[in-house]
DNA sequence: CTGTTAGCGCCTTCAG
DNA sequence: CTGAAGGCGCTAACAG
């Protein structure tokens, strides 16, 4: 299956009456070249359709011009705008987007691994759970950036106002009037799990009101977990009325949850959720969120990574949330709050 | 920025007392080899911690064990689970996946070109709207196939039964009683909304109802499509009682545009969607919609392109669609339908 | 079965 | 400013 290129560099500096080392300066604009011939290459390169052969570039230069994206096995609407984000990016500085997911259970270092060996010039590290000390041991020498993951290396994360925003969403809530408010959380371990029931806690804290544990639910981020945690919560009997979800896939489905035991939104339970996912304006009711810039946090991760590779000091920029008011949530109206029929 | 590879085929060669042809060999399990060379091979392999660059393997072969996937600019739920489903494909077939999205008027032709010179072994292109032989010209000789896209020659485009569905489902609001039923189209030149609307018209036609254009509105896939093209509607004054949305995003906002306007789901209109995207389950009320299968239609994508790269006939499954009903649809309440207001 | 020998297509010193 | 020459790391004939 050797299939040979068509038209080369050869070719070109042929039909341009010039050596190829000529060719390549043009194309690459690495050091002058006189007009007359700079023309005649680059109408070389058009008579005969020139197409460079990026591995072959690569492989002379040592820089893949390719940064790879780890993304986690699960299929999330989540990460779609990160996503695009990284590839923005990556597009406006000339760069390629090699993607693998991690499936199974060691998917995340054997998608790194992937990526090394296809000499990516830098990895952006979406979700995942590995240590910092397994991923610099897989990563070697190429920079590496995580995005809504934790790490210890802060300067090697792309951080958001998790904390903040929580408590936005808390304070919103206790501002209605709330003050049995659920939390259904994400992992402990992971950052925005962790950092948001912070924020949660330090808001309830700055109302004097203390924290129950009973009302805080640790699950995972997605719909399933934010149904089971729900159901746990409706089912423990214990008095709420307010939910505060960690992402808006629970909020979504502590909705529906709440919804087949009769309660309504936000008449009997007020939701926020967090992310400000697509949906979340087109849900019914359309429900009060915390936004968060996951488009603008891919390309931060990439313009990172870049700068990294280039030697250049990185920026690192901490991205704010701010909340976002639907109609979710309401004043909690007294005596239809839910209670348990045990 | 010419940085040497850390260990090379020379290194490992020299470490297990061989010829670099020959560590090839064993790598690849291109030809046979000895045990005793093999095993010293594989040792040395471990020892140095050898990773072949793919790069270089890549411009030897001339096979860049690459496919390149397009996608439209738009940030959609929609394509996660193709992407997914394309990238499960690939890894199975030790394949990697290069990602460029189509931005701008002329993105999608330059995604492809980026892809090319990246010598992928195949595309994929999902979604857009450029014509077969603009896309035979910019592909070359790449084989590409498309998804959830149109295209002349049907043997280069997974197809699915859109037509089935949404007779299906017309027919499901049909069953229950509706006869006023809007159809919120897709484009008519894709044929994912083209042939969605046949399907509807067939359904109708098959009942012995006429087929009503100002029933049917054309727009995109959209989420702020189905939201305009649903006020259009009730903006119209002509009566109905259901509605099917070419997509769960249009159905979803479709919703929120009715329950606005103060009507109930299903009470009041009832609501089919499809796509059976990951939300309709969880949307309130859970969206009855047609099911799609895209994570398979894109792993089948691949197994078309490989199969042609390496000269075998090509398969290309013809994808079903199966009705789900869940709860936003119910019969017509006499009475109490949509009127105009004027 | 195995080593030797040429490249794959491009870039990058190094002289001029 | 420009051409010649030598790799980048690996694979694919070709002889043994």
């Amino acid at each position: 299956m050797r299939r040979k290129q068509a038209v080369t560099v050869y070719d070109i500096a042929l039909e341009a009456g010039v050596s190829p080392a000529t060719v390549s300066r043009v194309l690459r604009g690495t050091s002058p070249v006189a007009h007359q011939k700079r023309a005649a290459v680059l109408a070389a390169v058009q008579a005969l359709n020139y197409r460079p052969n990026l591995m072959a570039r690569d492989l002379a230069s040592g820089d893949s011009h390719t940064v790879g994206l780890v993304l986690p096995d699960t299929v999330s609407s989540f990460w779609g705008p990160m996503v695009k984000g990284v590839e923005a990016a990556l597009r406006a500085h000339d760069y390629h987007l090699l993607m693998a997911s991690a499936e199974g259970s060691d998917g995340e270092q054997r998608a790194i691994e992937l990526l090394m060996n296809h000499h990516v010039d830098g990895l952006v590290i979406a979700g995942g759970t590995l240590g910092d000390d397994v991923l610099m041991a897989a990563a070697g020498d190429v920079p590496f950036v995580g995005v809504c993951r934790g790490l210890r290396h802060a300067e090697w994360r792309i951080e958001v106002g998790n904390r903040e925003g929580a408590r936005l969403a808390t304070q919103h809530l206790l501002d209605l009037g709330h003050t049995e408010i659920v939390h259904l959380a994400g992992p402990f371990d992971h950052p925005d799990g962790d950092e948001r029931r912070q924020g949660y806690a330090e808001a309830l804290a700055a109302a004097g009101i203390s924290y129950d544990p009973s009302l805080v639910i640790e699950t995972d981020f997605k719909i399933s977990g934010g149904k089971d945690a729900m159901n746990r919560v409706l089912d423990g009997g214990r008095a709420f009325t307010a939910v505060f979800a960690a992402t808006d896939q629970m909020a979504m489905a502590a909705i529906l949850a709440l919804r087949t035991r009769g309660l309504a939104i936000p008449g009997d339970v007020s939701v926020v959720g967090f992310d400000d996912e697509a949906f979340a304006a087109y849900c019914c009711p359309p429900l009060t969120t915390v936004q968060q810039p996951i488009f603008e946090m891919g390309q931060a991760a990439v313009e990172n990574l870049l700068a990294r590779h280039r030697g250049q000091t990185p920026t690192l920029p901490r991205f704010a949330t701010s909340l976002v008011v639907r109609e979710s949530t309401a004043p909690p109206s007294r005596g239809r709050a839910f209670q348990s029929r045990a």
